[in-house]
DNA sequence: TTGTAAGCGTTATCAC
DNA sequence: GTGATAACGCTTACAA
């Protein structure tokens, strides 16, 4: 039951240790004979290559880590799984930290993930390190973030969706509905995304002849649903004549809906709402939700594509990219005329 | 910017590199003053212990691999998860698999993880490899599968959720509502937990004096929604009278609660239904989902434990392990009365 | 209490 | 085309 290592291939096929090894990497000479000997001894004795010894020889693992805050959210579930398959068709293998937002955890786990040895790391929406200053400055791996800039003074790279984009067409869509009075409903305005949107969302109303000022703009954080909903409520009876709300994501979206039926206003004809991600929640609620998606896929093959070319060392850097969001247009919206 | 070694450690220090090792580890004899010594320079340094070689040393790697279909599924995200952060817990790091329910994909990563030396492997709800009989009766670490049971003669350790038990709340709690004709509408009849659910609900069933038939229960594997719904439209059809139907998933109940809203069907009044997993879905449509909850984190706690049991070789194996699940009423169900 | 040195499984350099 | 051998960073007998 011992594992068969790259000596005993060796001792089978009576050459060195040096010879299989070249087989096995294809690197260096050798002859067809003994390509053919050692291929059948590997399959013999289902020979696998030991990765740690590998790895500490030449320096690189062939794992990358992905730093994330909750898998079980839709954006970020979707973006980890994407990450994970495209890394596996590169041959590298995803080591995956959930974080819960919480940033002891977060600094320990890039400890615990920089001492593996993983050859590059993926941050997903990172946590903001304005107290804890050491954390992200000393990793020594490449690095990249998604969704969320980390605000340090090095240049690092930035995968996100084009979220300004999303606040224009959430804006247009309401403005091609003759919305007089919209809302934003947001969890953080700290956040670059959020900012993003809101200025974008702001910049095509005003195109659009429509007011908008911070009045309109409202920050929910609180991670209880009973609290938001009665906040929901409040917003909602204190800003009568509200006809389009565009929320933070689907799930704030889908409370928005519960909570303004409840009240007896009818959505699309009274409210019309907009959510973010097209998470799974917003096909079912009643109506269906429109909804800005992100381009999960894309921003999954982005990341790889940058982090594995940061990890070879072999093109520039890139600082930022934006990927293109899309409106889903549902229940939620009314028919423009 | 090179790495600092155990040996740089041992020069700064002035001692040997064994005897920085003993510190590090907390194993053997040294004095107070060489500790000292020693975690001083440890943390001016910033010296990381190179895993890469410690596990090809003790020939332990101190992490674990999931493989998984599909993360974006609530409830393996939901385990996934757990099962991350309990690991964690125990200074363990967790490499994820999706295998997207692809056979081929699976025994690749089966491949990719034993060599990259992890020290267990979970399989969650693991394909059957009939045909294929080599993937899993060779994987030399200790193993565990969660919510499936593998066809296979090995006898593997199995923590699942109560299916059996999960059918029986869902026929107590259409018989209390005083249902005449309910279906089952499942994804495939060929897995242990949809056979378990199918033969508790029965049971329950008939102790109530309901009639139930094999002609009630239908299997729509179809991955298309649009599919899906027009299926459910015939099976709605083609059985009038039908007031409950238990659902394989909350997908799958939404989906349904749509169907027979646009036949004017009225839910929970002519037709009522359950699904499965509490799934964010389950809270927003209209009405809410009832639905069967499983204990994902007790799942993934019990599979934790009884993998690094197995790791340490510490404790004898448990064969099958069964965790409660919960019926949560909402809006989809009638009040009983 | 501490040091020396072997060895984990690889790969890479150098020699033949 | 192939083989010895050193080295990667660590742990652990065994000596001292």
């Amino acid at each position: 039951m011992k594992k068969v290592s790259i000596k005993d291939i060796a001792n089978i096929t009576g050459v060195s240790t040096a010879t299989v090894s070249r087989v096995i990497n294809n690197n260096g000479r050798f002859s067809e004979e003994t390509r053919l000997k050692v291929e059948q001894a590997i399959k013999d004795t289902g020979y696998q290559t030991n990765f740690n010894a590998k790895s500490l020889r030449i320096n690189k693992s062939y794992s990358v880590g992905i730093l994330v805050p909750d898998i079980t959210n839709s954006f970020f579930g979707n973006v980890v799984k994407e990450i994970e398959i495209e890394l596996f068709n590169h041959d590298y293998s995803t080591i995956i930290a959930s974080t819960g937002r919480n940033p002891e955890k977060e600094y320990n786990y890039i400890d615990m993930l920089t001492s593996k040895m993983i050859d590059g790391l993926i941050i997903i929406s990172g946590l903001n390190y304005s107290s804890k200053q050491e954390s992200v400055h000393d990793i020594e791996v490449p690095f990249i973030c998604i969704d969320r800039e980390l605000n340090t003074s090095k240049s690092i790279t930035l995968i996100t969706s084009d979220h300004y984009q999303g606040g224009i067409e959430a804006a247009k869509a309401f403005a091609e509905t003759g919305i007089k009075k919209p809302l934003i409903i947001v969890r953080d305005t700290n956040t670059t995304s959020t900012m993003e949107r809101i200025e974008g969302f702001r910049h095509q109303l005003i195109n659009e002849a429509i007011p908008f000022g911070d009045e309109q703009i409202f920050e929910l954080h609180s991670t209880d649903t009973i609290t938001i909903r009665s906040q929901i409520k409040t917003v909602l009876e204190r800003n009568k004549g509200t006809d389009g709300i565009f929320a933070a994501n689907d799930e704030m979206a889908a409370l928005i809906l519960k909570v303004a039926q409840n009240m007896d206003i009818k959505v699309p004809e009274d409210l019309q709402i907009i959510g973010f991600d097209n998470s799974s929640i917003s096909k079912y609620t009643n109506p269906s939700l429109s909804t800005i998606e992100q381009n999960t896929e894309e921003i999954a093959k982005t990341a790889v594509k940058y982090l594995l070319n940061e990890i070879d060392g072999s093109s520039p850097k890139e600082r930022k990219k934006l990927i293109p969001v899309r409106l889903i247009k549902r229940g939620s919206l009314k028919k423009n005329n």
